[in-house]
DNA sequence: CAAAACTGTGTCCGGCGGACACTGATTATC
DNA sequence: GATAATCAGTGTCCGCCGGACACAGTTTTG
């Protein structure tokens, strides 16, 4: 299920979407009747993160799991109705709590939250590269998660901008940071510039350098520019720029 | 995989980066001694992305594909050393040739160009929407792929612009255009709003909305604007604004 | 005509997610 | 305190996956 993703899941027993929901919203623990839990869906979920950050998501199986806890595959389903709310809780635990706001809301603050936002979110891919295998596609969201979307809708309070354009902004802005983060996965985990696939694209592109002439010259340049960090910058500040380009030319005319 | 995905490949027989690269790259049709292959690359290609386009990646697998050609799941692996390959021949065969540029290079053209690249890669992933899933992570590129990068950088000629910031242009590009296809998988192939995923979420959202107040309020203002299309155009615009703003900022003060 | 080379097949393996029936511990009720 | 309900953890089984390997059949080369 790990690559085909999208829609495999719900054939079981549940209502895949409820009972995901329950497991990252609403999780009561109850005091039962039988004999307590020796696990817990806190223990379960960092044994998952412990796996997946040395050996990525895709070592990331139930009876590897349970063999970290050393207990058997089918315990871990008396927590969890399957795999993809295991990774659920995964991410829900991986990402963190959002950072608070850096100011308050000064005049054009927005920038430097925006700005520190995105900072944050990268540095939440860099240290588990496996967000972004199980960050793809639909997925029901846990509150940690939507912290951090809130933290960037509302850092745009005040600007102007409507409520779906705040969104599409932090749409816009979680997309960046992303594609940064997949090529700096793809560059390798150092900072080695040559992972063994770069370099084969870099010497098919040269063989072929006629049928593409400018993708050929300007990552010609790469070498000479630093690397993944300063397009991670670039992109952002073009992002911004262009928001805030957005932002004055709405309140220019009439406010100030 | 995938969410298995990553780093998972290479096991096997021959050294999987450059066995990619020669299906892709180089695949030199050799007149053999034996008899001749009733199968095609192709064939096989097209029949896994019509299941791919029926029921989503997760659907392909090689008794699948090797069945709607009415042969055996081992008869592939004469052609293919694997499952990678075998995606990796579906991505470069459903992306298609890219488009040529609409007009030469006027002045500010560039504009106009990566306007229409966009919607024509957002097209693609509308097509085909297991690209989403099959494009994620590092990978190597086909030729078909590299083309549509090179139409975009070589859109940026004359810009005044960087090589590799041509390239970090492409690529806040194309995870802009990612996000939101993405974004539009979620909402239904269709044009529902309301798939169960998204109402279970914004159900969510606002039983909890004192927790995300601006998220609240944002979404609650989706419903009267328009939708998934808005929200393209308005990262589209907010990016070509912030290039420009850097463009007309770097040769402004020197050329005109 | 033989021999070599190649295509397609059947069978096997380990691992995956998951179903299901079971044992054993615990606790609420009478 | 005895009993019955309930729940935690286990073992076994299934179907499917990607892939290895040996084998049969066919066609070209010498």
């Amino acid at each position: 299920m790990s690559s085909g993703s999208s829609r495999a899941s719900g054939s079981g027993s549940g209502s895949g979407a409820s009972a995901t929901a329950q497991l990252l919203w609403g999780p009561p623990p109850k005091p039962a009747r039988g004999p307590k839990p020796a696990l817990s869906l806190d223990r379960i979920a960092r044994a998952g993160i412990e796996i997946a950050d040395a050996e990525g998501l895709g070592a990331v199986s139930m009876q590897r799991v349970a063999g970290l806890l050393d207990y058997t595959k089918m315990s871990l389903y008396r927590y969890l109705p399957g795999k993809a709310e295991l990774v659920a809780l995964m991410v829900e635990a991986a990402v963190g709590e959002p950072t608070e706001p850096v100011a308050p809301t000064e005049p054009s603050g927005w920038r430097g939250q925006l700005l520190d936002w995105s900072h944050h979110l990268a540095a939440a891919f860099a240290a588990h590269p496996w967000l972004l295998d199980a960050t793809v596609g639909p997925r029901l969201m846990g509150p940690r998660e939507l912290a951090w979307l809130e933290r960037v809708v509302a850092a745009l309070d005040g600007t102007g901008l409507t409520g779906p354009e705040r969104m599409d902004a932090a749409v816009l802005l979680a997309g960046h940071v992303r594609s940064i983060a997949e090529q700096a996965r793809a560059a390798g985990p150092g900072g080695e510039p040559e992972s063994e696939l770069l370099a084969a694209l870099g010497g098919l592109l040269q063989e072929h350098a006629d049928r593409f002439p400018a993708l050929a010259a300007a990552t010609r340049e790469v070498a000479v520019d630093g690397g993944q960090d300063e397009a991670f910058g670039f992109g952002l500040e073009r992002i911004l720029d262009g928001l805030e380009a957005l932002i004055t030319r709405r309140s220019g005319p009439a406010g100030s």
